[in-house]
DNA sequence: TCTACTATTTGTTGTTTGGCGAAATAAGCA
DNA sequence: TGCTTATTTCGCCAAACAACAAATAGTAGA
């Protein structure tokens, strides 16, 4: 691996480590849907409202979404939506897993 | 989150986390133009061979690669070749992050 | 069989992450 | 201004991860 990459593949790893957390990935698929404030994110996560900000401040870091401050609030939404896309590909590995596992039982 | 949905998102949280590291994403990447075997990545690698192995076994766990002993030497190949279609979008995550990042200096 | 070679597994250590609760910050309202 | 609500930041601890080195296992050939 050249050196050069190594600070591509870095970066390319760091934007799928913010999406490879359960929490993290459900909030960018509703995000996905329209954009959120982090009120709403509290009311339909079991977890501490700070875990939730932070979880938030990683997608944000990472460049996955982007906040708008409105009043007492913060919306967050996907700054690049074509995110989601990939999710797809994700669940055909997920459904291959599963049909491997299958098929060890028959 | 519905209960039912926790386990899904922890499924597909596990598979990006597979690719969410700069040497296993180099590896997959490495591996959409076809096998290689583990000799072949530790010649390429800068790391002990024993860390190069491991990793091949997070990707392998995760549904990502299978592998294949032939001789002495084992083949890792991907086995759901869509696996690398996202990186174009992770791609544009980044470029959006230097773009953004630009438009600060101005 | 004995040896050399390839790869995986295990043990250890240091680093990073994830989560909570408390404190700090920001905005709107009385 | 002082109070309340919404969110972020900080400090702390436990769990997970990454890397190396040493030990182990499988295969091919002498």
């Amino acid at each position: 691996m050249k050196k050069k990459d190594k600070n591509l593949y870095e970066a390319k790893a760091k934007v799928l480590k913010s999406l490879a957390h359960p929490t993290r990935l459900w909030m960018a698929e509703q995000l996905s849907a329209g954009e959120m404030c982090v009120c709403e994110f509290v009311e339909q996560i079991d977890a501490d409202f700070s875990t939730i900000s932070k979880h938030l401040s990683v997608l944000k870091q990472a460049g996955i979404v982007e906040d708008d401050k409105r009043g007492k609030q913060v919306y967050y939404k996907l700054r690049v939506p074509c995110v989601m896309n990939f999710m797809e590909c994700v669940e055909a590995v997920i459904a291959q897993n599963a049909k491997d596992q299958a098929a060890l039982l028959r």
